[in-house]
DNA sequence: AGCAGACCGGAACGATCCGTTCCACTGTTA
DNA sequence: TAACAGTGGAACGGATCGTTCCGGTCTGCT
């Protein structure tokens, strides 16, 4: 990872090469892996990364600073589609397609499965706030465009990336197939008709989802 | 209240009454902590029941088998309510009573995590074939009463409980508020409305999420 | 060419966890 | 009171898993 003092470190070849991909390879295989089973153990991430498991100590100080890593990762990944979203001009197209990105990119199901499986740095916490931010404004555009029925709030967001974070199946690609159908049903449920009832129950409230993040027992 | 032998057994006081209670205190707390972690030790379910573990394993023969008869216990409460909704006349009460039921019981979280955990027996193949057969009963009743947009399939069901039963907050009553609440909203997207958008993606199939159940790994 | 060290694979270790067994104890029944 | 069903929970043995460590390989520099 050091590039050697005062030297060309463009185009990377041989043995640095290796570490280069290794380390894109290796967090790969953990997102894949720790989203089928957050209690995986760590062989299993090496073994699907096809390296040893030093490779991975070598990178990690341990099962937990990868875990945090990896979550982190995907808080990142998540604060960039919306960043991303809120560039669109249409406040419609912006919301839906910030939705169907974090659901294509499993984001959540990662925050999901993996809370309280480490203890987060406070640099997580302050993206997390800024992906709260992001996120309501995003909401509060497409409640500005009028297609939002009423009753819905910001909160329910978390509701719809948890519901399509659960659908699962072998093949990731069929999966996301599933998830956007899914999104495309509750994306019209969402929308405000004329001949709806109101939602039942209190809507979802701001803390309400930050229980996982609490120290497991 | 000494009952006789082979004579009355009605109200079975003392120490027979404890240990009748403790068989659905047991099946209770079962339910309650493996739907909170699938992997959760034995002991855990001891604990929370408040009895000693020589109490699970008088009725159980180990752990696998407990979790076969919860599952299979779930499995004989969703073919219940899907016979209770078939008695009701309105084809799509009975189609929206029976899902919110369902996601009430909890039953669908229980299935899908405990799945793979155990191998499931021959009468809990037949449970589930007349599940499926009872679900698609339903859906065909709610779909003739053309409420329901054209292009959703049974299997859709699926998804709806599935991504009902992945919401939960600590609190039981709290997490049924919120489940009751994203299932109006895909109820809302499962109508027929005219200036819908035809769902993504190819339907889901038929035994496009039996891969539960094949042994894990 | 030769050497130092980055990088790697994977065996080995030690700790922890967990399913199951076992036994002493307590009320209940006969 | 004798026999026993029912129970709590300690204890055991096996499995699992995170982490360390060592021997080997390839690289880049001298």
């Amino acid at each position: 990872m050091p590039t050697p003092p005062g030297k060309t470190d463009a185009p990377l070849a041989g043995r640095r090469a290796q570490a280069a991909r290794n380390n894109e390879v290796i967090l790969e295989a953990a997102r894949a892996v720790f989203l089928d089973d957050p209690k995986a153990p760590i062989a299993a991430v090496a073994e699907r990364a096809g390296v040893g498991i030093s490779a991975l100590y070598r990178r990690y100080a341990g099962k937990e600073d990868l875990l945090r890593q990896l979550c982190h990762d995907g808080l990142r990944r998540y604060v960039a589609e919306a960043e991303a979203a809120l560039a669109e001009p249409d406040d419609w197209a912006a919301f839906s397609g910030f939705l169907a990105r974090v659901v294509d990119a499993d984001v959540h199901s990662l925050t999901v499965h993996l809370a309280g499986t480490f203890t987060p740095t406070e640099e997580m916490g302050r993206d997390a706030m800024r992906a709260n931010g992001l996120a309501t404004a995003i909401f509060d555009r497409a409640r500005a465009s009028g297609r939002l029925r009423s009753d819905v709030v910001v909160q329910d967001l978390g509701l719809v990336l948890e519901s399509c974070a659960a659908i699962r199946v072998p093949d990731p690609d069929r999966t996301r197939q599933l998830r956007r159908r899914q999104l495309a049903v509750l994306l019209d449920g969402l929308t405000a008709r004329d001949d709806a009832e109101p939602l039942p129950g209190p809507p979802p409230a701001a803390g309400e989802f930050d229980w996982r993040w609490r120290p497991r027992k």
